[in-house]
DNA sequence: CTGAAAGCGCTAACAT
DNA sequence: ATGTTAGCGCTTTCAG
């Protein structure tokens, strides 16, 4: 009576155990074993009073116990920005595609772009012995996975690369999209073009703005201090940068816009904009097609999958030199950023 | 030398175990334990030579054996329809937060509105002893899962009610929310509206399509066939939908969309069309304040928490009867809801 | 303040 | 074909 009560506490909820199944059936610990796993030598029969008795307890293997016995967890940890960013979702969807067609599951968890969130919660994953980690990173310094990997959790680092050790990465090309996008700016007929992006200690942002100067370079053009801002994707502080490249002395004819964030404020910013003012922006949005907005896209699914089949291989066992993989962008023209200065 | 070979196979890659920074610190495995948790009852000196085996051998705790220990997880498990519908990322989100919030962390898993993966998904995550589960159910049937509630996993659902159990679950107003949407079209002059909707067997699909009954029978409006359109949110299914409504012999002069997907089909269809037709859709979508288009939103991120929180309450012991809550949906007038029939 | 022993539920290895 | 034993790495219990 005490000793039920006391199990009780320990167990979850109060679930039957394969001991208990056993028991049930009459048969040995094992044997249940066996019918659970779908493993050979078991006769019809006894397989058919295993599953009765499994039905009857409503027992459910308890995947914790095996995890430990068996030292691999089949689950997988994506650690990214923010769930709620629509480049994220994409994203993540094709990591747990891959992740499924291995038969693992996928822990979710977003850093808000805050360094000490993220190594958290990549420790903890770790700690839950994940297989295997996708890091979308936040900050820029991974020394801190060392001894996991060493470990070996198998570790891909996607849509921004590893600060400070050698890791496989995936990536977009962001220094030739931003580049190509610019340069597009440029072939119709503008030189002074505004480029506002996240901040710059974002590995993607910063590639962004040197594809941006490398354009302007190419090209002979001066970019002048006040044609740059970097800075929180927050509305306020886009809405107040385009206005100001707007109204500068020497104001721009056109703008680039970092990513997906910022596209959103520029759009409306520019909307409420009298003179017609070209955009291109990094990343594609939803709508973007309908409003006419010419983007840089990158190819969030294929970010994912690559990185996670990537991951599975080092899991089966594949031991390449870490790596760096970068996926190229596409420019969709789509009027924006065909519009000609309208003051040459 | 063997003995040291058998060993690596079982162990996680190669990990230093409790007993390891035990052996290296000349201490008692309890007195390692101790320190990992913060337990009271080891003196300060102790404890650093703990610490420092711990440092030196980059001992992290395995919390799948603890877990076997004490019963509880700390996990949760979200099963949705599709972590790359933009819908579900803030709702994902937000259930990630709260579950932050609790020290929990979080799986997230895809249905693809398929029952079957659903219940695959959800049994799965039971396997692995979630705390707690939070399902966006695709089936109508969810007595699988009652041997596992029974047992003590705590349930939610969210978006869409639980089939043939009684559980928790947190709703938007679809019914209430779309007869609001239609009676702002109705209001505004007109009498023949279309309605195009997701499969009819997803509840928020069939209640919106209520909503659109009752308010045009409220206004004393027939509804014909050829003005309700359920299915897939396949565009060129809802294209089709579109196009067929607008050439029928009595035309919609206005549409009202089932839920996000639609409305983006909608919305391009409708651009490619000549006259202009009055159109409001469920749920917002982002730049659809820059396109004009009136929508009834609904706050995903409020479902989920609110979902997070009740399952948090009932794993803290909250022995509350299973409830339904229901969060309202708000109009948003932005112009497309606003246009006049063109022919009356 | 510290540690030895038992056991969480399962699987691997070895009987029978 | 089936069962028995040991042990995965940790926490709990209880004894020093």
């Amino acid at each position: 009576m005490a000793d039920i009560a006391r199990r009780t506490e320990h167990r979850y909820g109060n679930r039957p155990t394969m001991k208990d199944v056993a028991a049930r059936a009459g048969v040995g610990l094992k044997t249940v074993s066996r019918v659970v796993n779908g493993e050979p030598g078991v006769t019809p029969d006894t397989e058919r009073r295993v599953r009765e008795a499994i039905e009857i307890l409503g027992f459910r293997r308890n995947d914790s116990a095996r995890v430990l016995r068996k030292g691999r967890t089949a689950t997988v940890g994506l650690v990214l920005e923010d769930l709620a960013d629509p480049f994220y979702g994409p994203l993540s969807r094709a990591v747990e595609e891959v992740a499924r067609a291995h038969g693992a599951l996928l822990f979710n968890g977003s850093s808000a772009e805050d360094p000490e969130r993220e190594q958290e919660l990549a420790l903890a994953l770790c700690a839950r012995r994940v297989d295997g980690l996708i890091v979308i990173p936040a900050g820029d310094d991974h020394r801190y996975l060392e001894p996991e990997m060493r470990a070996g959790v198998a570790t891909v680092f996607v849509d921004r690369p590893a600060g400070r050790i050698d890791a496989d990465a995936v990536l977009s090309d962001s220094f030739g999209g931003a580049r190509g996008g610019v340069a597009h700016l440029i072939a119709h007929g503008h030189r002074r073009i505004g480029f506002i992006g996240d901040r710059p200690r974002i590995h993607t942002a910063a590639e962004r703005l040197r594809g941006y100067r490398a354009a302007m370079e190419d090209a002979g053009l001066p970019v002048r201090d006040a044609w740059v801002s970097l800075g929180s994707t927050d509305p306020e502080r886009v809405s107040t940068a385009v206005r100001e490249m707007l109204a500068a002395s020497e104001p721009v004819t056109a703008l680039f816009s970092g990513n997906n964030r910022v596209t959103v404020t520029v759009v409306r910013a520019l909307a409420r904009h009298g003179q017609p003012v070209a955009l291109v922006g990094f990343d594609d949005i939803e709508l973007a097609d309908l409003l006419g907005v010419t983007v840089v896209a990158q190819d969030a699914a294929a970010l994912g999958r690559t990185a996670a089949e990537r991951l599975f291989r080092r899991l089966d066992g594949a031991e390449e030199a870490p790596e760096r993989l970068v996926l190229g962008t596409t420019l969709l023209a789509r009027g924006s950023g065909e519009i000609a200065p309208s003051d040459v």
